[in-house]
Formats: structure tokens, sequence, C-alpha cells
DNA sequence: GATGAAACACTCACTGT
DNA sequence: ACAGTGAGTGTTTCATC
């Protein structure tokens, strides 16, 4: 565990669950069910906004229902070197890509391509191919969806400490 | 395109962009954008969130700021035939697999896994590895995430009609 | 962290188009 | 069918303790 950290407590943790649960529910909801009044918890959420652990509020919409059927993982071997700060500035006016990762092990790059159809993400990794840097491409088809997640927050199990608290990198 | 849908005009895209933009805007603001009164945009905002378009309101958290530092994709053979919707159910209990996907190609499923550390990666990837109808893994390490972001919601360089609609399956 | 008060937002029934 | 208005209630957001 890191230890350049700034301290989450249980009540914090409790309220980002409470808001990864409902981001719309009300301060005064909140705190409820974490035995505080409404501005206590406003303070702590604007506290963790600011130290960048909430990271923002957002609708998670059915990519289906607006008519998003395709998507696709796609590795990418990079030809020579290039720079991840790089790739992300090529990726990021790609509108299909909606998430990209440097990986270890056969390939450099890990991209999710989301499309309307398979013609839509066939012209999408197209233009993925043409971009300057990039070798071979191999991509994967996503049949279905099984699961799709937020991260847990609870790691009490593994390396909470006695008074409930755990360490959180400094940005 | 398909045709067993409902409708949803540019005034329900553009609320549901600012909802995605920040999903505790209030619906007096969202109406400010979109020029109409707060009880319109409520309404609309509860016809998208029971027709399935919206399908929640989250936080998005930091995973590294609650400690959460490693990330894998783990590429699943399945030893003879399992249904997805039995997959589903023996993922769903590891709290450690937070997107799962059935796939064509080489593996029949694509895990996406989230831990501490190495050594939790491990073990949470042991756990996947016993369950039963599960043949052989391989698993790729995320070194950085470069971009994740929401599923695009303007389709309209693609199948928008004249009028501004796009087609919604009913699900 | 709680309280109280003022400003603001939500939500309903109702009306109009 | 869908938008606006007004009123009552609940919520946010301060300053203060």
């Amino acid at each position: 565990m890191r230890n350049d950290s700034l301290l989450i407590d249980d009540i914090d943790q409790h309220i980002v669950s409470c808001l990864i649960a409902d981001a719309r529910s009300s301060y005064r909801e909140i705190g409820e069910t974490v035995a505080l009044s409404a501005p206590a918890v406003k303070r702590r959420v604007d506290r963790l906004v600011n130290e960048g652990v909430i990271t923002s509020f957002t609708a998670r919409v059915d990519p289906g229902s607006l008519g998003w059927h395709t998507q696709a993982f796609v590795s990418v071997t990079f030809r020579g070197n290039v720079s991840p700060a790089r790739m992300r500035e090529v990726l990021t006016p790609i509108p299909e890509v909606v998430a990209a990762y440097t990986v270890s092990g056969g390939s450099d790059l890990l991209v999710h391509i989301r499309a309307a159809d398979m013609a839509h993400f066939e012209e999408a990794l197209e233009r993925l191919r043409t971009v300057d840097g990039i070798g071979k491409t191999e991509s994967t088809i996503v049949l279905s969806t099984l699961l799709d997640r937020p991260t847990p927050i609870d790691r009490s199990h593994r390396d909470g400490t006695a008074d409930g608290r755990v360490g959180v990198p400094v940005r």
C-alpha cells in the first residue's frame, strides 16, 4: 500500500458508495444513511471532488437504446516507438474509441471501440489503422455484455486498517 | 438500423448529454440549455429512465484514489458448453470482475478485472480460474489507462433522419 | 459537525395549445 | 400528447455556534 496519502474514513467510503448507487440522491438522504447532517455530507462530497476521489457525476446510458449496437476490443501493436501521450492525442478525436489502455504482453495497446453497426465499426477501425505509428491490429468482436459495473470501493477484506482508514495517494 | 423503435428527439439527446456531463445538474439548469421548463425536463428524464435509455445516475471515482492500482483483461476459453447466463451468475459474486463480455474469435470471454495490486490480482485470477467450465485463461496486464469515456450519443453523422429523430429499439 | 434561515429546486395538479 | 404556470414542500447552502 502506498503511504503518500490523505485519509479517507468509513463515512467517506459510505458516502461514495451512496453516490455511485445514485448520483442524484440528496445530501439529506445520504446524511440519513451515514448519520450526518446534510451540510456535513456536502462538505465531505466537495472535499472528495476536490481531492479527485470522485471524478464526475454522470448518467449511464444503454448504448443499444441510442443505436450503438456493436463493440469490439482491438489489440494494437506499434510500429517503432510511440509515446502514450501521443497515442492519447491521436485517439481522442476518434469518437468511436471509448477506452484505451497501454498493456504488457503480445501487443502495446488495447482499444475499446463502440459503433452503431459492423459497417460503422469497420469504418472506425480503418480510421484507427491509418493512425501514424500503428502497425498490426487484431479485433475481438463483442457478442454480448455480461457484466459492466463500477470499481468496488470496499477493500476492507484486504488492507483496511483497524480504524477503518485506507491510504490514498496524493495526485 | 432497427425499426421496432420508440423515438428520441434532439431535445432528449441534448438532455442526455447534459446528464452525462453532470448528473447532478438541476432540471431548471438543463431546462435553460434546452429551452424547456423544469417540469418538462423532469417529465422527459423520467420517461428516458423508464424506457431504459438512461440506466442509472452514478458517481465516477478514481480507482487509484481508492487504492485499486492494478487492472487486467483476461481472455477466457471455456471447457465445453457454458451458457452466458450461467457465466454471468458465477462472475457476479467476484467483486474484482468489473466487466465481462462474450466475444468471437480465439477465446469465449473477455473479463476486465480490477485489483488493489498484483498480489490481489493473482488471488482474483485464481478464483476466476477455479470457476467451473473455465478452461484456459490468458491475462493482459494494463500499464495505464489512456482514455476512458462514455459512449458518444450523437450518431447524426451516420443515421439521424432529417427531422432529427433516431430509432430506438424497444427492450 | 449541528443548527437555523434564506434562496433555490422539485414535484404536483391544473391549464392551455 | 406535450409544454407552461403556480403553489406547497423539500433541499441546498450559507453564516454561526
